[in-house]
DNA sequence: AGTCTATCCTGCCGGC
DNA sequence: TGCCGGCAGGATAGAC
């Protein structure tokens, strides 16, 4: 989208796709090229992209944005109601790798570390935790969401987050990325779908978040929906305070 | 440097 | 009923 579609054109013909790895919300697909062509195409599904497989002449995808043939007989499909996903050839996938902060899901990311690293900062941690550079691939809703577990308000200043409720967060984060890769994802508004085109299981295990005025699940009160940063932010008032212990 | 804000895009929902 | 304004959100460019 609102690329040079010849030159991504140029760049694919004849490639072919060594390593296919995940990195944050990337997708990396290592090109086995030589000659100085591009080295990897980067992917990225933002809110509604899907990538799939489709038998080659099989009618394109409701809302295709590129369709590359494979040499199986099968055609990448890149479809996105929003045209927010991107699909970009670069040269050093490493170059991109290496600005995001560390998975999640990772050894590096402990209680220590992200202790350390919120202290290093001094921002509300609902952005910090957004912010990919800091720690990649969390999202709105898992980022509300694993908040509400480790008891801290939204708008906390990261250097402000005592050395327990770091604790609590970073089990929080690991806690509730597995259990929704568990069941496969959140799909609360009809977009997201598994690559086998079903929805995910996680949105009915939602605490906060697009549960504003409903009653928290621990202690009733009324289930705040706030906007920080121009994202829809939700909390409970009593759970989360200001003030971390 | 670090942090904040506007922007992209379109399907859906609520209000009149 | 039908129309239309407003909302949702990940990353990034540009502003301060």
């Amino acid at each position: 989208v609102g690329g040079d579609a010849r030159a991504f054109a140029r760049g694919l013909v004849g490639a072919r796709v060594g390593a296919i790895r995940r990195r944050g919300k990337f997708l990396l697909f290592d090109l086995d090229v030589a000659d100085g062509r591009p080295a990897a195409l980067v992917g990225h599904l933002r809110m509604t992209g899907r990538m799939q497989v489709r038998p080659r002449g099989s009618a394109p995808t409701p809302h295709e944005c590129v369709a590359l043939d494979l040499d199986d007989g099968g055609t990448f499909s890149f479809d996105d109601v929003r045209k927010f996903g991107r699909l970009v050839l670069v040269g050093d996938a490493d170059e991109l790798v290496g600005a995001l902060g560390p998975e999640p899901l990772g050894a590096s990311f402990d209680a220590a570390w992200l202790h350390a690293a919120l202290h290093a900062r001094r921002r509300a941690v609902k952005p910090l935790l957004l912010d990919q550079t800091f720690v990649a691939g969390l999202g709105n809703i898992y980022v509300d969401e694993a908040l509400f577990e480790a008891g801290l308000h939204p708008l906390t200043p990261s250097n402000r987050v005592s050395t327990r409720a770091a604790a609590r967060l970073a089990d929080a984060v690991r806690g509730i990325l597995t259990r929704a890769i568990e069941r496969r994802g959140t799909s609360f508004d009809g977009f997201y779908r598994t690559p086998e085109g079903r929805p995910g299981g996680y949105q009915s295990e939602l605490k906060v978040y697009d549960r504003a005025q409903e009653p928290c699940v621990v202690c009733a009160a009324p289930i705040r929906r706030i906007v920080v940063g121009q994202r829809g932010t939700h909390f409970c008032p009593k759970c989360q305070r200001r003030i971390s212990r």
